[in-house]
DNA sequence: CCGATCTTCATAGGGACCCGATATAATTTC
DNA sequence: GAAATTATATCGGGTCCCTATGAAGATCGG
């Protein structure tokens, strides 16, 4: 039943993997966007509700639950009085590296079992994977 | 910034990506629930909860749901009077299928781009990859 | 300058989804 | 056959997402 293999079958399973060892602590929306603020810096609500793709009074609501949480904080646009800006607290960039961290060292686990043959493939694949990940997350 | 990257990293990414590209017109754990019932045959409340990781009472929930929009159905286990079998419809199983194919061609068009190179190195890594997999939703 | 229009965000109402605590009924155990 | 256990359902409550709509600042033509 295992012969040939589609790339993208592979690679939705891990995602199903990924999301089966992620934190329940948090929404994956809610860990997406304090992932986003930590990389990106601070942004507007409506950019952030585009770049979960979620509506953008979902993203206003969650920004409540966020701030309530002490993980982000508002502030206004100096350039523009309609917007609003959302910026990651000391203790949500935390927030998001704890997470990573956790998830990392669930799959970091995984692939520690892993002989060294086939670490070195997975390595070589590295860059391609991550090339896939920046063209899909853009 | 591309030095020597955490697999770990990038495969947590990849899981963000997959959530990001995989269809909302439902949860993950009801899409979850009609997979694992699609690849292991009817099974129990109790026992779809356990696969999914939520507890028992909002399997009960899920599932009404599932039987309202037709996509499964509740029979009583003759071998014993408490419990209920949940079994995918034929309208199920086609949204099973359908919604891997959405996913699997999302995925597809990405790893379309690669240049031929990259495509080797993936598919070189593709059953370490399954690997992973089949460890850590064991 | 001024009203029309666009943009940004908030609010309102409703549904999906999850939890812990508890009830109900069938099974097992002694 | 009473007690303990097991499988599921029900209840009350909270999170999270949607569409539709409102309020207020920004922008543009006249």
């Amino acid at each position: 039943m295992t012969g040939q293999r589609d790339p993208a079958a592979v690679l939705s399973q891990l995602g199903r993997l990924v999301v089966r060892i992620s934190p329940r602590d948090m929404s994956l929306t809610a860990g997406g966007t304090l992932a986003n603020l930590r990389d990106r810096g601070p942004r507007r609500i409506s950019a952030l509700a585009e770049s979960e793709g979620v509506a953008q009074p979902s993203m206003t609501e969650l920004v409540n639950r966020l701030v309530r949480d002490g993980l982000v904080a508002r502030a206004p646009d100096p350039a523009d009085g309609r917007a609003v800006t959302v910026a990651l607290t000391e203790a949500g960039a935390a927030a998001v590296d704890r997470r990573r961290r956790d998830r990392d060292q669930a799959l970091a686990a995984l692939v520690a079992e892993l002989p060294a043959a086939d670490r070195r493939r997975l390595d070589a694949a590295l860059p391609v994977l991550e090339k896939i990940v920046a063209a899909g997350l853009r």
